[in-house]
RNA sequence: GCCCCCGUCGUCUAGCCUGGCCUAGGACGCCGGCCUUUCACGCCGGAAACGCGGGUUCAAAUCCCGCCGGGGGUGCCA
């Protein structure tokens, strides 16, 4: 069976690229019917927090990932230790006294020579009784894992293809830190061996270890898995995406209104393409379509603009008006708005079109819930200058008699006073737009007039006319 | 520096493996038009790319080599 997982270090806010490795790696596993891991690598003491952890899941379970099986590196250290026990034993790793400021010396020197820096391996042949006597002085050491002289390491990747590693091109490294802390190369071997994952997706930015763990696998006697890296996401400046790039977590983009299905969505675009040419697809076909083996192997840079219009086709058109009244409500609730469900559903069923981030709902839908917005004296100008009082006049006599309940009615509405008055249209629209919203662009006002209570139109307008009456005296 | 990965419209990409169907297709964005009570939405149309140089071949975006460019790694971070 297909077992696969997702393991972030719970240093920061999910980011863009860890949460599209998540998603593939998710894809990729139910579509073969088969298991996600969630782990995290909390092995650094120093960076890793609880409330980054409790974000990470959080974000997770937002964006509608879902695992089998959880795991927290920190509760599996006495496992880590077996296995370290067990490459000392058998040579493959052995004791290092080296201060950290050695071995900055030695890189130092290496790097004033210009030669690629390897770790010396001073401490490779000591002897058991060398070893012994630098313990009993208490001396700190850490411990490498002894790399085998020039041998060639070869993987094949699922999305790059065949990759061939010296590995001379790096020395000795370091498995267990001095204060007993086992680092990232063995104990993602060791989790990865013993929660047998089967693929180990993750970002190319780990193709350089991936030969380390092969000789860890290997050492260890465990099965070499199947790697797929996927290519890194870039930023506008086709830098890998940081900080300085803006919004690049996924808790930045929930908070500026973006629908998780389409940040899914729009993500499993960044490096892969559909077979045929719909690109809005719902989790479930994402499920059944996705493979590593299409997976492009370049990298690609994030598309805000992209993501801007996809988030709007699924506010407008897949998700259902319910759906999305539940999704919004927060925002309009945050902006002061008061307001029930069935109203709420009744605005969105035909306004849905207006706004393509859920933040931005409650400025393009205000017209619906604000009745008192100020009337400015240069509102009441435009009005005046467009005849408004008159036409405003008899708009309400006739939403008084009619009572128009869909924008066809309210059409008919307009055509009728504008044929009674003999003014252009334009000007019938206008008035009412600036006297029930204050604005001239936004929502339309047929809209607007089908879907608000027939007492707030008129208080709206009362509320104009009177304005407009005290201007004059 | 060294090692690894990558290189099709501004961006995401299809095509590349198995050369001809490519006058290089789609999407976002952009430009123009239509719709129209405004902004949007929607519809229609348009501009826009095979990094460069050599080969191989009747034929190359597709195969080979070199160059250039970009990215990643080079930690007792993950």
């Amino acid at each position: 069976m297909v077992k696969t997982r997702f393991a972030p270090s719970p240093t920061g806010f999910l980011h863009l690229g860890n949460a599209r490795t998540a998603i593939f790696s998710y894809l990729f596993a139910k579509h073969h019917g088969g298991k996600l891991v969630l782990r995290i690598e909390d092995t650094d003491r120093e960076r890793s927090k609880k409330e980054y952890e409790e974000a990470l899941i959080e974000d997770l379970r937002w964006l509608g990932i879902e695992w089998d099986e959880f795991y927290r590196q920190s509760e599996r250290f006495d496992i880590y230790k077996q296995y370290v026990q067990k490459l000392l034993d058998s040579g493959h790793a052995y004791e290092c006294f080296c201060t950290p400021e050695e071995l900055e010396k030695e890189r130092q020197e290496a790097q004033r020579k210009g030669i690629a820096y390897r770790y010396s391996g001073k401490c490779r042949n000591l002897s058991k009784e060398e070893v012994e006597k630098l313990k009993s002085q208490g001396r700190p050491f850490a411990i490498r894992f002894r790399v085998p002289d020039g041998k060639d390491i070869v993987f094949n990747d699922l999305v790059k293809g065949p990759i061939r590693i010296n590995a001379d091109d790096f020395g000795d490294f370091v498995i267990v830190r001095s204060d007993g802390t086992p680092t990232y190369n063995f104990v993602v071997v060791v989790d990865d061996a013993l929660m047998g994952i089967t693929h180990v997706v993750r970002g190319e930015d780990h193709i350089p270890n991936t030969p380390k763990q092969i000789l860890i696998y290997e050492a260890l006697g465990f099965k070499v898995p199947e790697f797929a890296h996927l290519p890194v996401i870039l930023g506008p400046d086709r830098s890998k995406l940081s900080k300085r790039h803006g919004a690049v977590s996924v808790r930045n983009y929930r908070q500026e209104g973006i629908l998780p299905e389409a940040l899914f969505n729009y993500l499993c675009l960044l490096g892969w393409t559909p077979p045929n040419d719909k690109e809005i697809l719902s989790k479930e076909e994402l499920i059944d379509l996705f493979d590593l083996k299409d997976v492009n192997s370049a990298p690609a840079v994030f598309n805000r603009e992209k993501l801007l219009w996809m988030n709007g086709v699924y506010i407008r058109e897949v998700l259902s008006v319910e759906e999305l009244a539940e999704r919004i409500e927060p925002f309009l609730k945050e902006a002061g708005y008061e307001f029930d469900r069935d109203y709420l559903i009744k605005v969105l069923d035909l306004a849905r079109d207006s706004f393509e981030t859920l933040k931005e709902a409650p400025s393009k839908l205000e017209p619906f819930f604000v009745d008192d917005f100020p009337l400015s004296e240069e509102l009441l100008k435009k009005l005046s200058d467009l005849g408004a009082q008159e036409i405003l006049k008899v708009v309400s006599q006739e939403i008084e008699k009619t009572s128009p309940s869909n924008p066809e009615e309210v059409k008919a509405l307009a055509k009728n006073v504008q044929k009674a008055l003999g003014v252009k249209p334009k000007n019938i629209w206008q008035s009412l737009r600036l006297a029930m919203t204050g604005k001239l662009e936004g929502v339309g006002i047929d809209v607007l007039l089908s879907v608000l209570p027939k007492d707030r139109v008129l208080y709206r307008i009362n509320r104009v006319l009177s304005a407009l009456e005290g201007a004059k005296a």
